[in-house]
DNA sequence: CAGTGGTCTAGACCACTGA
DNA sequence: CAGTGGTCTAGACCACTGT
């Protein structure tokens, strides 16, 4: 019995032993039904999915070629901090540092496309495991789009929290970087002035309106890892 | 005419505008056959996708149901330098720094899981945009496994473009962090020392052997951004 | 054990695109 | 314009798993 994983597995086999060079072209989805004594469907089905990850490429009348320079993607989850902690079997902490209401500023006007009038809500908080800091969040939320935010009881639940369980969103932008702590950074994530701190910083819309967006700053020595 | 991606959008359409809850059950395949008026394979194909997106949840004899923490994946494209600085409109530039052979240090023999005796070439170069440095690589190839290495004439071709061009692997391993930058890693960026860099770092294997390992220094200021 | 998703088949029509 | 991939249909059998 060949299964479309079956024929996926085959095929990158091939291109790893180099029977298949990069560049190289595979025989047609009909040729192949013959080769593996399969439906059109499965075979199709296989390149589909290497086409997805980006070891094929296919094109109609052109047929299917394996790319010469593998798009090589790292997906990465991006949990809740919440589980995040707990998956690392540490004891989560959360503790809400400030919250305030005020304009918001130009950068986050500029970053979400908000309007000049706009009013955000800044909350920041810090995650912690097993009491040592683990994250700092520093977050703005738009009120237009989401008034209900300002009435939420945030020294019980943190905003992230909060946000993943009420907003629905339709696009979002992630961005990583290293930034060196500040005084206060570093004062509350325990470490140097100075030191290198790994950001996520998210942003969020939902039909064009600017919902939130939000640095997320860990200690050094952090990292995010993906294996595949 | 309903196709995959109709019914796909619109169940995310559902999702956002409250109509299905998070943890809420989903109606069977063959029910959904008859909402969207197509065959079952069409349903199964629009449910199995937003399944493996993250957003759905499926068992068999359970039901569909929709994740309550919609675990959120972030894709990461990885390409070459060159195409990476090319693509932000830049001149693309390459020096070789050094070039060594010497035995694999402990740290690089546990990462890679090689043994006692493995002999490793150490190749350092810089990744220029427009003669700016973009990109510091510090990479480590295991002769055993890649005895060509030693013989390419890396003045010309970056060990990076000519691995991806020669090598196959079976499994990698990314992580990305922040690390302060030391007097070298300053001198060759153009930064201060103590500056936080982003670094990538890459492990690679084929069949159970370590191929190489690198890692890759950003000057400050650097971003990895993704959109979905 | 019965209901649900997971996969496959055989056939069909269409859209795109290279020759 | 002809060949290729992209998608759909109608039907089938199976594997898993909750009840």
């Amino acid at each position: 019995m060949t299964g479309f994983r079956d024929i996926k597995a085959d095929i990158l086999r091939q291109i790893a032993s180099g029977e298949l060079a990069p560049g190289g072209l595979l025989p047609t989805e009909l040729a192949l039904t013959e080769v593996y004594g399969c439906a059109r469907a499965t075979v199709a089905r296989a390149l589909g999915e290497l086409s997805d990850e980006g070891v094929l490429e296919r094109k109609r009348k052109a047929g299917t070629r394996v790319r010469t320079t593998p798009q090589r993607q790292a997906r990465f989850d991006i949990p809740l901090v919440r589980l995040e902690v707990e998956e690392l079997g540490h004891r989560y902490g959360y503790r809400l540092l400030s919250r305030e209401t005020a304009a918001a500023p130009v950068w986050l006007r500029t970053r979400l496309d908000l309007e000049e009038a706009a009013v955000a809500l800044r909350v920041r908080c810090l995650h912690l495991a097993n009491d040592r800091p683990y994250q700092l969040e520093d977050r703005w939320i738009n009120l237009a789009a989401l008034p209900n935010a300002a009435t939420i009881d945030l020294e019980r639940i943190s905003p992230n929290e909060w946000l993943v369980a009420t907003m629905p969103f339709s696009e979002v932008e992630i961005s990583l970087s290293a930034i060196e702590a500040g005084r206060e950074e570093s004062d509350l994530l325990a470490c140097a002035t100075g030191a290198a701190l790994f950001v996520i910083e998210r942003a969020t819309w939902w039909e064009e309106n600017g919902l939130t967006h939000v640095r997320l700053f860990h200690p050094p020595g952090h990292r995010m890892t993906t294996r595949y």
